[in-house]
DNA sequence: CTGAAAGCGCTTACAG
DNA sequence: CTGAAAGCGCTTACAG
């Protein structure tokens, strides 16, 4: 690889001109510029962002840490961080955690020895240890998707969302209404939109019979074995189900179409998420659109400003949702 | 930040010792190993990425370069890369073109200042500038989605996937078949795409029709205005079409219900991409499913020997692809 | 306007 | 088994 030394050699000038026509920095002779520019050109010459860090201590790298990588919400989010850092230089180095919640904690430490100017999580969890490992970071960090106390974070109201949820089914005339959810170690999508389903139901005074209350995954088919669980042992059939996720709403739509029950004559059906299939799948999924790209594009912006120090305390950053009324309620 | 001369001074050793223990080389004493693990534990030390990389001249990152970021094609590349990758300890830094051609080239020079060990383009072009760009490149390099004179790719067969679509079409009795295309710039899906399904018709002496061929963009309103033209200035009206994305062919799936047609009583509909989309939709899309996470996975493969120095000489790999008969046809 | 030299945090022959 | 020293490719006070 060819070296900022044999620049200087070819131009005839010391490393430290060079550099300084690189870094357009302090005076350089027009003649000087001239040459080095033009040996650089001529040997396709590409400074080494390694060294450079080494000295500067900035990397302009962001490091992503990602849930799953191929997910509609991952790619929106990364969608919007990178629009928002693409702008100023930053490149994104990308870590997924295939939803092992260990491995946050493993990545933050390789980003951290990567020397990333800046880190983003968008968290499923808000565990202890994850929490002390974020704490003692000495690099801006910021939370996406969970609330920590003391942590800098972007998240949606989740409560209120599910809540919102609820109380449209409620407010359409459905009484009885089922709920598919998932594990409540994820705070935000698993215990707080329950917590709005169950808080709504309460308010208004109607009874949620224990077999109603489902708890999958994060797929289609998890939905369907839900819908089924609720079909088949509920004592009482619901005349709706709110799903956690669009992917959730969609298993539970494919099991009521396919074993005969109309949607949303039979049973409505609403989800959470705003992904582009409850647009298009028959019939039109009621939804929440979460801006992914808005919460990315926030944390973008918040990461930014806490590298140039611009604040120091933390804050939290709430982005709104939209309640999309479509077709299956 | 705390460095490894802290680490040997805390531990009453040389830093050649440290740098022995971290990286398992070399002969040290278990006491020594002892003492220094000891003060990595309490000090919570973790090495500088930077500094390791300006000596040992590698990096373990992989750059890789998208037309786009959030399409479920790019993340089902990017997951099959990581899926390989991760494994052996190598992380992902991302670039996004956001479709303006000219700036992978510029990228490639930005992934090559950050002495990446790899890059992977996904890429829309085979300009001459950007495969001499790539050619000059002394860091190893995998070209998918194109196929390039001279350089490692992972492809499809895009001409023979066109083709056995436009065959299938023909086969179930469709005479008229109209076709939605991209820009041949895109040799791969504008060009190539094209061409088999054309072939497919002259081989089956069917006429076609100018005002049948239409040009899109990427996405869903484009499809619609595409299959507005058609039906619109067609003397003779398609009882069929292709289109070389879902998207595209979802756009046209959309205006034909729009307008009272149906799908595929009316008009056929054949979609190629494979994506979630086209299993959801009604009627669900008949289509191809490109196996994107295969060749992630292929390229990060390749990539991994070319690191490894295991073969000198291009190889183009094809990755299969299935003919998914659906409702839509 | 220019350059010599120190230093960023590591690794690695080399010598002991 | 261990360490002193050189070197990776840059930047940056400092001196001129």
């Amino acid at each position: 690889m060819i070296t900022i030394k044999e620049i200087a050699e070819r131009a005839n000038v010391s490393r430290t001109t060079v550099s300084r026509v690189l870094n357009n920095s302090g005076y350089v002779s027009e003649d000087a510029r001239k040459r080095v520019l033009h040996v650089i050109e001529e040997t396709g010459y590409v400074p080494s962002a390694h060294a450079k860090s080494l000295r500067t201590k900035k990397t302009k790298v962001i490091g992503v840490i990602l849930p799953k990588i191929s997910t509609e919400t991952s790619s929106r989010l990364v969608n919007g961080i990178d629009d928002v850092l693409a702008g100023e230089g930053y490149q994104i180095l990308l870590a997924n955690t295939n939803l092992h919640a260990e491995k946050e904690i493993e990545y933050i430490r390789l980003l951290k020895s990567r020397n990333v100017d800046g880190m983003i999580l968008s968290a499923t969890n808000v565990q202890q240890e994850l929490i002390q490992e974020i704490r003692q970071l000495k690099i801006p960090f910021i939370m996406v998707g969970q609330y920590a106390e003391e942590l800098t974070s972007v998240i949606f109201d989740e409560y209120q969302a599910a809540r919102d949820m609820a109380c449209l089914l409620i407010k359409k005339g459905y009484k009885k209404i089922a709920f598919i959810g998932v594990d409540e170690a994820d705070r935000a999508v698993g215990y707080l939109r329950k917590k709005g389903y169950l808080d709504a139901m309460k308010e208004h005074q109607l009874p949620v019979e224990a077999s109603w209350l489902q708890k999958g995954m994060f797929d289609i088919d998890s939905g369907s074995d839900c819908m089924r669980s609720i079909m088949e042992s509920a004592e009482d059939k619901p005349q709706a189900v709110l799903a956690v996720t669009d992917r959730l709403a969609i298993g539970a739509l494919q099991y009521l179409r396919q074993n005969g029950f109309s949607v949303p004559g039979d049973v409505a059906i609403a989800g959470m998420g705003g992904s582009e299939l409850s647009k298009y799948i028959t019939p039109a999924l009621t939804t929440i659109d979460f801006s992914f790209e808005d919460a990315g594009r926030e944390a973008a912006l918040l990461i930014l400003q806490k590298i140039k120090g611009e604040h120091e305390q933390k804050i939290n950053r709430k982005i709104r949702y939209r309640l999309v009324e479509r077709e299956s309620i």
